[in-house]
DNA sequence: CGTATCCTGACC
DNA sequence: GGTCAGGATACG
């Protein structure tokens, strides 16, 4: 379950395999993978050389010699394994770029929803995005100003990536905790100081795992990092009320009923 | 504005 | 063997 931190973590990993690369062929093992990516397209990148590779939000994208670009983005299982020769290949291999070197990079995706999107040059690679949640261009302004005009529980205008890119669901809950905000609250009616809260709120989570990318969200002890999420009926860390699950927008919200209002 | 869709593993 | 999970998008 790819949450920014561990998006920006997985760029890392393309950065440093990619880095003077060149790519020998891509293979796309996934049906589903290859209507975004068809043989030919996927044929064209032999010979180019991945440029930079830049994070923006959830996007990943891995600018070409050619001008071109990949774009990619890991969707909720998606994650690039770095294979050295003779390494076997990962359970949930999608597509494998193959490079000069002898290593490939592989996205490996469980439930195959991750896109990998080839963009021709001259065209704006990114789809219209808000500010990304963890910079200074999220504030309480923008914040008021965006929901002005829009009636929608708060915890639903946090997931809207052209308002604030970089938000997921996890994390929403995890801020509006910390920001003591009902998640279900129209976002209108938001004051001013309750703005300010739910933005310092939601950098909060995400600069902490930030700090130890990959790592807040993981296997097994994740949920013992979490405020609300997935513990639905355990004691609320600031004031021992159960959490509360309720579904908005047909995910699940975590919130405590007593010190988030 | 809400809701179905993509997809598969995990769980009862 | 049916349900759930979830990000983004495409619909109604």
């Amino acid at each position: 379950m790819p949450e920014l931190p561990e998006v920006e973590l997985a760029s890392r990993v393309a950065r440093r395999v990619t880095r003077g690369r060149r790519i020998i062929a891509v293979h796309v093992l996934h049906p589903s993978q290859r209507r975004a990516l068809p043989t030919r397209a996927a044929r064209s990148l032999e010979g180019e050389q991945v440029v930079r590779v830049r994070r923006r939000a959830k996007y990943q994208v891995l600018e070409l010699s050619s001008g071109r670009s990949l774009v990619v983005h890991f969707r909720l299982s998606g994650d690039w394994v770095p294979l050295e020769p003779k390494q076997v290949m990962p359970a949930h291999a999608r597509v494998v770029m193959a490079f000069d070197d002898g290593t490939s990079l592989v996205l490996s995706d469980p439930r195959a929803l991750s896109a990998v999107v080839l963009i021709p040059v001259g065209i704006d690679p990114l789809p219209a995005l808000g500010p990304e949640a963890t910079s200074a261009r999220f504030d309480a302004r923008h914040l008021a100003k965006a929901t002005a005009k829009r009636r929608l529980p708060i915890k639903t205008f946090l997931l809207d990536q052209r308002l604030v890119a970089g938000v997921g669901n996890i994390y929403a809950s995890e801020g509006l905790w910390f920001a003591r905000v009902d998640p279900r609250r129209d976002a209108r009616s938001l004051a001013r100081d309750e703005c300010q809260r739910v933005v310092a709120g939601i950098k909060r989570v995400m600069q902490k795992a930030l700090r130890a990318p990959g790592r807040y969200y993981e296997e097994g002890v994740a949920h013992l990092r979490f405020n609300v999420y997935d513990r639905e009926g355990k004691g609320c860390r600031r004031c021992r009320t159960g959490i509360r699950r309720v579904v908005q927008g047909a995910r699940s919200t975590y919130f405590c009923p007593s010190c988030q209002r």
